[in-house]
DNA sequence: CAGAGGCATAACGCCAGCTTATGACCTCAG
DNA sequence: CTGAGGTCATAAGCTGGCGTTATGCCTCTG
């Protein structure tokens, strides 16, 4: 199901949002750097498409409407994801005049990273940040040799060489497809889960080593062994069995009902480490970051 | 400061989303309703402009680099944000064939309401829903009167002749801008608190009634008084003082370091309570939605 | 009463992006 | 080995959306 053509193209959205912030239509579209009657016809256009009246437009500026002010918080809400998205995505191209290099695992570059990120550059108008998704192993081994200058690793393991400090805990999910037997269970017990084959990662996996090690197992034996979380939601949502994922992983699909979530009488979670050289002081942006870190948790 | 063009435009990603889930670049070119270059187009030109290799593109279909299933990952939040803010608009909008009429209180409407939505759509596919936001002795009336099946409101008062349902319960927090001396306190007393004028809404506003009752007072001087939430979280963030705002609505601001939280002695939440009509039984949407909204709580 | 600031309308030109048609490539079946 | 079917890339041509400048009208201010 693609995505409506409403609201396919956010500029109308955001010119709407710097309207509400600045008062008026001609300082919203300087700010775009489009010339006024530009942004008069985008705005004209976008209320004509939504078929609702968001602008009050007086000689003295232009203010929302009641429904303007509730389409624009709404529209904020979009704007931010896209920005998260950008965010993200500038940090992941290899510029070779970065200033912070960070590398992360995939849970923490997925789900937290981005809004960091933005938090961040918003300190630091001008930097520009790479970041180099992998696993905790090599997250470690990258701030090790010195390639990044902090790391953020999941999983039980003590990095050598490294300071380590918790900046999150993510709990794991047990999650089934609302078909799924276990969909409608209170609990399953621990003794249970750990018998039972799940869709996961490979081994390895962060994900997959803190589940096992929360049930004791040596290594658990895969019903369905799937390279991306995305597939493994997929896989389950479409009735594969169970899986183990970060709750960070699942809301969304929790708040559509596509997935269930279990409650199990284990206690299944993680901590999320910031890591950087043992010995070394945090300076500049990668101490700015690591406080961000903190501040969210 | 304008939204980067690189994410301005969704359909691109939106694409992106499709092939990961289909497989095969054709196939989502169909789903998207153009041509099959077009979709390779318009993706070679996404990868080009990130600076990114995305697809792995075989004579099989096409499948995701490791990279490309991150940009994926952020990209769904994105285009999630953007089917939300969909959903609420085509809500708000009088369609004249409605089948589902809800009325809901601002914070409601604003924060809860757009998720909730997209999951009743997935749900019901063909389903059309009116929203109309207004304040909670409003949505009462609209109830009653019929015009709407379901509401939700939020504040102490308990609606004559409707059955009510708590659906959630909303913090409310104090905030102040970064530099404001309160920024650094461990804690505000109640006392201090209600000696203090605030940057509020109206007076009658239900997150204004609830701080006032929580505090125990009959009507809160107000420092500065203000029409909509973000009027003032902008007020507060330029340091024209503390306001009493649920925690809803300042996650995004909170996570920037825009606005501060200020931990208070006093207890500040209030109940988002379903309403519908004492003596009837909600079935149909109106039954799933609430469910919804209980499931999300 | 004049000027400034704000939004709308008009006229025009350009380029982005879509479509159809076709080609190249791989895989698999027989 | 060979042909069919599926996938993605390239080419060429056209349309129309969108932005620009120029201008007019309105309201409030001094």
């Amino acid at each position: 199901m693609p995505l409506p053509p409403l609201v396919a193209d956010l500029t109308g959205f955001d010119l709407l949002l710097s309207v509400a912030r600045l008062g008026s239509v001609g300082r919203a579209a300087t700010e775009h750097r489009v010339s006024q009657p530009a942004a008069s016809a985008k705005l004209r256009e976008l209320e004509r498409r939504l078929g609702l009246t968001l602008l009050h437009r007086t000689p003295r500026g232009s203010t929302l409407t009641g429904t303007g002010a509730l389409v624009a918080d709404w529209a904020r809400t979009a704007v931010d994801a896209a920005d998260a998205l950008a965010t993200g995505v500038a940090a992941l191209r290899v510029t070779h005049e970065s200033r912070l290099a960070v590398a992360a695992s995939q849970t923490v570059a997925e789900y937290l990273l981005p809004p960091w990120l933005v938090a961040l550059r918003a300190a630091h108008p001008g930097l520009t940040v790479t970041l180099q998704a992998a696993n905790s192993a090599d997250v470690a081994a990258a701030v090790l040799a010195g390639r990044v200058e902090l790391g953020f690793v999941e999983g039980p393991d003590q990095p050598a060489g490294l300071h380590a400090e918790t900046v999150a805990t993510d709990r794991l999910a047990v999650v089934v497809a609302p078909g799924h037997p276990w969909a409608r269970r209170r609990s399953v017990a621990a003794a249970e889960l750990a018998a039972t084959p799940l869709v996961s990662r490979e081994a390895g996996s962060g994900t997959r080593r803190a589940y096992e090690e929360a049930l004791g197992l040596a290594q658990a034996a895969p019903l369905l062994e799937l390279s991306s979380t995305t597939a493994i939601k997929h896989a389950v949502a479409a009735g594969s069995g169970a899986a183990v994922l970060s709750s960070l992983a699942v809301t969304a699909e929790l708040a559509a009902g596509t997935l269930v979530a279990v409650p199990t009488g284990v206690a299944l979670q993680r901590r999320l480490r910031a890591v950087w050289k043992a010995g070394d002081q945090l300076t500049g942006p990668a101490r700015d970051l690591y406080a961000i870190a903190r501040r969210h948790r």
